[in-house]
DNA sequence: CTCGTTTTGTTTGACAACCTAAGTAGCGCT
DNA sequence: AGCGCTACTTAGGTTGTCAAACAAAACGAG
């Protein structure tokens, strides 16, 4: 009724606002419970992707946008609390392959995914065009963020290593 | 189709996971750029809100999430930066107004929020009906996140400010 | 094969963010 | 006045983060 255009920016902005809010907060509650930091959780959902060769700090510190000097002291609290192991590679002696341990991989477990946990339910109880019309809609605006390059998988990933699927050689990353 | 259900919620999942990244990501480089860290340029963006009355202590640090210590430590730096300053409340001598200075709201400016700066012009680039429906689709996420109790506003004052709009007042925030 | 360059990872030093716990000061009610 | 509650700060400690300097290995050119 009468919303002028500049409404509906504001409309969108604010849910928008919600969703990152909303999934912050629930972040830290989440981390907190598995007794972790956000941070090393993150690390942890990324190494939990790949469960036997691991990751190497460089490849977390590209996924996570952060440094390597800040992967390095993530790494070690981690290694500290069991929750993964440093393993040389054979091939480059230069590269760690980050491991994650069974303590790990059952803290990933207890700790799901911030997003998974509250939304999946609701949203597999949507019918099957509103299904489809959120996902258009979601990417779209993940499209005029400019999010594209950004890999965002390996979150999604405790789910899968669960179901014993190896969707992770069909759907190849982003970057080399 | 072919595409099973739980397709499609990856789908909607890695769209949601590429919009958090994308908006954190960005939100850090915003932040470096005006010379100042995420979580300050936070503040500076909901003091900004009310420009004249300010804001206290507790409204940031449930805002935000954090306790009042942590605010008053960015709240300090943030003063030694001459971005806001102090003010106490006549009314009630427990509190504190931070109110935003004039070097503040240029800081502010300089800096957009981060979704806004990617996001507005392509949203309003859009079709009308286009619009109405991504609005629809956020909020029907956002409240699949149970983030409708969060006050998501603030961070959309700046443009309203600089507009000379009193919103604020139309629309008032969800707590009491 | 050897030398310079690049890549990978760690270390160090310095801040910022954040929390808990323990103050301090003012409000409000009985 | 006195008691409890609220708003804010202070103190102390852990974590996250970066830049800069370092060490080791790969890699290419000669």
């Amino acid at each position: 009724m009468t919303q002028a255009p500049q409404d509906r920016t504001n409309d969108s902005l604010i849910a928008l606002r919600r969703i990152l809010r909303a999934t912050e907060i629930y972040e830290r509650k989440l981390a907190h419970a598995a007794g972790l930091s956000p941070p090393q959780l993150r690390v942890l959902q990324i190494v939990a992707e790949k469960p036997d060769i691991g990751t190497t700090p460089k490849t977390l510190s590209v996924q996570m946008g952060v440094t390597q000097a800040t992967v390095t002291a993530l790494v070690d609290r981690l290694v500290r609390h069991g929750m993964v192991t440093r393993v040389p590679s054979q091939t480059d002696r230069r590269q760690i392959n980050v491991v994650i341990t069974t303590t790990g991989l059952a803290a990933v477990e207890r700790a799901p995914d911030a997003l998974q946990s509250q939304y999946v339910a609701a949203f597999e109880a949507l019918e099957d065009w509103e299904q489809a019309q959120l996902v258009s809609s979601l990417e779209r605006v993940a499209a005029m963020l400019k999010a594209g390059d950004i890999d965002a998988s390996p979150v999604l990933a405790v789910r899968d290593i669960r179901a014993g699927n190896q969707w992770v050689d069909t759907k190849p990353r982003g970057k080399t």
